[in-house]
DNA sequence: GTCTATACAGTGATAGAC
DNA sequence: GTCTATCACTGTATAGAC
């Protein structure tokens, strides 16, 4: 049996571009129609559950990505090569600075309410995995975590000010101020 | 002449709230109506321009505020009492990490594209403001840009993380994180 | 599965009475 | 200055043809 032309996954990162250039509710069904192409009765027969279900499968997306590429590397790896790598995914995923973090932007407005439990594990998890690397790179245990929040947070705070801004190298200088935080242990 | 009741001033911390928790999309009319106690004949009346006067007028204020309490400080007190005294402003002025900062909510999104000279003037004269007070109390010339574009993401950042994860003390042990790193000069 | 047509609640905004 | 009534329009969502 022939493989569809578009599949549900196939527009995931059309949905993820239009939620985080314009939030939840800055993403109209009309700006979803034309980033995906797809028209409403193909977008409702994929997300019954109209904005809110391709919002929830965005996330969901989101967190497979970290949990592959950022998470597991983390937990596996030796902290030696993983922290670096850590901090490579990142540049990449953000686009250096060119791209905001949708958890980041939900996590702001009333949206977080809607998408609680997703937005504080996706942070919580991450937090919690880069702190353990951190120790078994040689941190202290309460410093450890400290510092895993302050890179998150200062990644998070970095893309701020980049799109503030409108200079991606903010966030990069910020990326390589963290990074070299984090060697130092 | 008795002074008016409601002053166009007067509605302005309202309307902040509801921008700042619901976002420039997520404002509705509905919403600023309830928030304000104001119908729309009356916000039409303060704001001719309707939303887009409103937000703008909430920036002018937000503006305002931080040139009194944060900018001039900076520039004209003796650096060791200025900066930690700009944490303290900063601590109240965000509710120990209960409230989010309105113009990282408007950076994250397009609406930024709207009130870019804000935005980007925002950051960019907290982030120089710092950084002289920063030189001023020892830090080199380089590195005094940069712990200040530091601190200025490490604030946004730690806003954030205490959002996602409905823990204000998270942003509160940002701020002693970053106060800490300031003083060491 | 994808489209067009449509329902209908909610949007920002305006007009006019008081 | 504040209200109510109302505007034109866009919002999400649904129904049904193909």
């Amino acid at each position: 049996m022939p493989r569809q032309i578009a599949e549900r996954d196939d527009v995931i990162p059309a949905l993820a571009e239009v939620f985080r250039t314009h939030g939840y509710d800055g993403a109209s069904l009309a700006l979803i129609t034309q980033a995906t192409g797809l028209g409403k009765g193909s977008l409702y027969h994929f997300f019954p559950g109209g904005k809110e279900e391709m919002a929830a499968a965005v996330l969901a997306q989101i967190e497979g990505w970290f949990a592959t590429k950022v998470f597991e590397p983390l937990r596996e790896s030796d902290p030696t090569r993983a922290i670096p790598a850590m901090f490579d995914a990142v540049d990449a995923y953000f686009h250096s600075g060119g791209r905001v973090c949708l958890v980041g932007v939900f996590a702001l407005s009333d949206t977080r309410d809607r998408y609680f439990t997703e937005v504080r594990r996706y942070f919580a998890t991450w937090i919690e995995t880069l702190a353990s690397a951190l120790e078994k790179h040689g941190h202290e245990h309460p410093a450890a975590r400290d510092l895993a929040e302050e890179i998150v947070g200062g990644i998070q705070g970095g893309l701020v000010l980049a799109r503030a801004a409108d200079q991606p190298q903010l966030f990069t200088r910020t990326l390589t101020r963290l990074r070299s935080r984090a060697e130092s242990g």
